[in-house]
DNA sequence: ATAATAAATGTCCTAATTACATTTATTATT
DNA sequence: AATAATAAATGTAATTAGGACATTTATTAT
């Protein structure tokens, strides 16, 4: 179902010489997003030739007066629409033989996004297709890796920085966050465990309002104060979400 | 003492216009290394214009044809004379005006190495100074950024991965790990909790030599047991040293 | 034989983590 | 109006890990 692959575009030795007198600096795209108690990563279908049509992260090539952060904020707007979205930089890809074309460093860079209600909305785009991060389809050129790279380091930081809120609705409950991160970490938590250490942490601010989609009772809804989380950390304070 | 710093140069417009025509990619290597229970950083003389003479990482740009990984190899090889060297993918720096000159990108890598003997004999190479990190110089460009986020890279991995034992010689005693870990976090340990938690670890090993040249009594020798280590990380060992 | 020195060791206390079961608020059904 | 159903919310006891702290031991130099 989601295996396509075409066959690499055979270059002329003269062409491979060419494009090889050429250093080109690229940045890459992962995507995550959190919807339905699933982590999905947003695929895209490949625009240009070889692999044209391959399942693909988004990327483009950075602009010789463009910041390397903007180049990815500028890749993540045009492929979904989204500005000021949560990114942070994973590694750049270097191997001199990772693109069959080009010689070309690509910078991966990844972002979290709230998924919200326009998950449909953004499927649209450019055969854009969500994955559940579980079931992957291969990935042109070293993509496949760059995607296990972000999620080895989404699982890591999200235990020592509070970045899963980025990928969820400004007001989550309790239960939706322990969602969150038996998604990211793929593993059941204990609900009463849970609960006493992200409060413990002192960094969620509870509101009136209550949720009532998950069930009948209803769940208090939270937001996470990030005033708190800042003084904490400047006062040393060492994080830890279970 | 150590404030060398020149004024930069001033670039023609039509310079300028064209060496922004083109991107360049370089690395620049944060090498760390311990010695008499100082963490030090080696700093070099810059030998090209502009801010020549200034105090700056060493690095160079990455050849067409060799991988990103390498081209740290040969830039440390280059200045040390050392070669597989432990050195891992730091950051990557892509701010457009970070060099006032070229559009130049620069991936940088740092670097830990076990200084033992030759430490005098590392200083006669292209004006090379080792520096305390607790007393560094200014250097050129972002470097001192680069510098930064290594230091504070390199404490996150130390805690989380046993890569502390890359800048010890082969043998090393439970106190000259201490001294490491001490000069690394900048504040003392408790001798006999340090020992308890890093022999708990088990990857370890100890042998039957003593290593004589810190006490009358001596201290007994221990190496680092990679295998060990590994079976216990893919059995998911949670590791944290101290 | 004695003094000097850093290495090596053990215990108690406190804090954090884990395991585990019941009650509560609300809605839908009869 | 009563009842059933559902997920949210809560507490306690047991275990484990971390932190504070003082003495003994092996060796060399005097």
């Amino acid at each position: 179902m989601h295996t396509k692959n075409s066959q690499p575009e055979v270059f002329e030795p003269t062409d491979l010489y060419q494009i090889r007198e050429k250093m080109y600096v690229a940045t890459d795209c992962i995507i995550f997003g959190f919807h339905e108690g699933k982590l999905k990563l947003l695929v895209f279908e490949r625009q240009v030739e070889p692999f044209k049509g391959s399942w693909s992260l988004v990327g483009s090539f950075v602009r010789l007066d463009e910041d390397l952060e903007l180049a990815g904020q500028r890749v993540l707007e045009e492929a979904t629409g989204l500005k000021e979205v949560f990114m942070q930089q994973l590694k750049t890809y270097g191997k001199q033989d990772r693109d069959p074309g080009f010689r070309c460093i690509s910078v991966a860079q990844y972002a979290l996004i709230r998924v919200e209600d326009y998950i449909d909305k953004l499927e649209k785009h450019y055969g854009a297709h969500w994955f559940e991060i579980d079931d992957l389809p291969e990935l042109v050129l070293d993509h496949d890796q760059m995607v296990q790279d972000a999620l080895e380091q989404l699982r890591h930081n999200a235990r020592h920085r509070p970045i899963g809120f980025e990928l969820l609705p400004e007001k989550f409950t309790i239960p939706q966050l322990q969602n969150l991160y038996e998604a990211i970490y793929q593993k059941p938590l204990d609900a009463r465990n849970f609960r006493k250490k992200v409060l413990s942490l002192n960094v969620l601010e509870k509101l009136e309002e209550k949720d009532k989609s998950g069930s009948k009772r209803g769940a208090f809804l939270h937001k996470f104060n990030k005033e708190n989380y800042l003084q904490l950390l400047k006062a040393g304070y060492n994080f830890e979400i279970f």
